[in-house]
RNA sequence: GUGGUUGUAGCUCAGUUGGUUAGAGCGUCUGGUUGUGGCCCAGAAGGUCGGGGGUUCGAGUCCCCUCAUCCACCCCA
């Protein structure tokens, strides 16, 4: 195997085959989310540094390293996304949101994130996303976890488990903060390395921490949410009803954070288990963003699925494959260069009626040409050579049965549409 | 970034304690009497054994380096 064919580490070809689990999966979004009033947003798969360091949070892991970062030739900074929030909050910048007005858009495209590959874990992977944008109360919040859920169901993903978590207010930090802070420091020089940088500069992701060291004063710390207002409880609250009316099941995991400091209030995450490690096929949650140059954030809620891990599901379940969009039916077979001729103008005339065809330019033996046929499961061929140039006909064949009759070339367009 | 795993034909893999021209199955191509596929039969093509270096009379087999794969850690979708 030469390893000049393979594509950079962490990415991958699809093939024609495949690309009919992905046509499907981007149906189901566009189906579903449209009937929720959200519309596409496609934005650039780059963006200005800024916008991610910004946006995300200079702290944390994705932006400290595992960004694709670049200079053009204008001695600009650039980035390839390492996800889609950002760049569609950039978009939303000067819009009719930052006065409250809602926007309801939705993305799906490429993401990169300079990681180590792993099962379910890509360097280009691909993301579909959704994003609320413009105002805030825990119904939109619980709306969009809802459509999540309906997303996955129209997916025919069963059996996902949904976690939620509320991170409260941006005003609440400093308390919550501070009390984790306090409650970690007499613990932390038995910590894991991650954990003691993350004392100073992250304390909310020790929570995260599944190293064995970490795990005893973890299960011992303080509940952040006691450090929350009120009004920051009740919201959460809200959130939760919301979803229970709604009939969706869910889980409230204390220790889901998430790893971008965009997010405030609710959090949520949904995973599946046959994946792997990495068994998150979705999350999200409410962010309040601040991009370079604005003192005033952006704010909505949303979520991202990661499409490799959708399908991974989908193949986990044995969801059946959807058909193959790209199956050509008819196979025109030409003895004879005259025949040949007449075959590449006739197949045209085929396709500008909407048939899908495939003419023989090589000029190899009959059954050579029935074999290709076969190979590529042709429905129909239209067989042409000298004789039939003469009476002006075509041998129709049906795969299948096997039977076949001569028709002129008119006709055998008319039977074709009928039959494809 | 840190570990481990694997790397032989288009694909899936065999290759015995290092020993002559490197194998199988599937796939592909060509034939099995004039222009008819799938099944069957016959034959053919196709590999500098991931790359580089080393040990040896001799390396696909052993050692080192490198590249890539897959997986785990980490992080998340």
């Amino acid at each position: 195997m030469s390893f000049k064919s393979a594509p950079p580490p962490g990415t991958a070809d699809i093939f024609p085959a495949e690309v009919a689990s992905w046509y499907r999966l981007e149906s189901a979004a566009r189906k579903v989310f449209s009937l929720y009033g959200y519309g596409e947003l496609r934005t650039p798969v780059f963006e200005y540094t800024e916008v991610f360091k910004r946006g995300l949070g200079d702290d944390t892991e994705v932006v400290q390293k595992e960004m694709y970062t670049f200079e053009d030739r204008g001695g600009r900074s650039l980035t390839l996304r390492p996800e889609g929030t950002a760049g569609v909050m950039r978009a939303m910048l000067n819009t009719e949101v930052m006065n409250g007005i809602e926007q309801r858009v939705f993305y799906s495209g490429p993401m990169f994130r300079g990681e180590r590959p792993a099962a379910g874990r890509r360097r280009q992977f691909h993301q579909i996303g959704v994003e609320n944008v413009g105002r805030m109360a825990p119904e939109l919040d619980a709306e969009c976890i809802a459509m999540l859920m309906h997303f996955l169901e129209e997916c025919q993903i069963s059996g996902s488990k949904l976690m939620i978590n509320t991170r409260g207010a941006i005003a609440d930090r400093k308390p919550a903060e501070d009390a984790l802070k306090q409650y970690f420091t007499p613990f932390i020089s038995s910590m894991c390395d991650d954990c003691k940088s993350r004392l100073e500069r992250n304390v909310w992701r020790i929570l995260d921490c599944k190293q064995e060291q970490c795990q005893n004063p973890i299960k011992n710390a303080p509940d952040v949410v006691n450090f929350f207002s009120e009004e920051s409880k009740n919201y959460f609250k809200r959130v939760c009803e919301t979803l229970r009316n709604a009939g969706i099941e869910f889980t409230v995991e204390p220790r889901l954070v998430r790893g971008l400091d965009y997010y405030v209030h609710t959090v949520f995450e949904i995973s599946h288990s046959g994946l792997g490690a990495q068994n998150a096929i979705a999350g999200g949650g409410r962010y309040e963003l601040y991009l370079p140059d604005n003192n005033k954030p952006v704010i909505g809620v949303g979520f991202a699925a990661g499409m490799e891990r959708l399908l991974m599901v989908q193949e986990a379940l044995k969801v059946s494959p959807p058909e193959d969009p790209f199956k050509v039916p008819v196979y025109l077979i030409s003895l004879g260069q005259a025949a040949r001729d007449f075959n590449m103008k006739f197949a045209n005339e085929l396709r500008k009626s909407g048939i899908p065809v495939i003419a023989e330019v090589e000029d190899k033996s009959m059954k050579a040409q029935m074999r290709t046929a076969n190979r590529i499961n042709a429905k129909f061929v239209l067989i042409c050579g000298d004789s039939e140039l003469q009476q002006n006909i075509l041998v129709c064949k049906d795969m299948s049965s096997g039977e076949q009759s001569n028709l002129s070339p008119g006709d055998a367009m008319t039977f074709l549409k009928g039959k494809i």
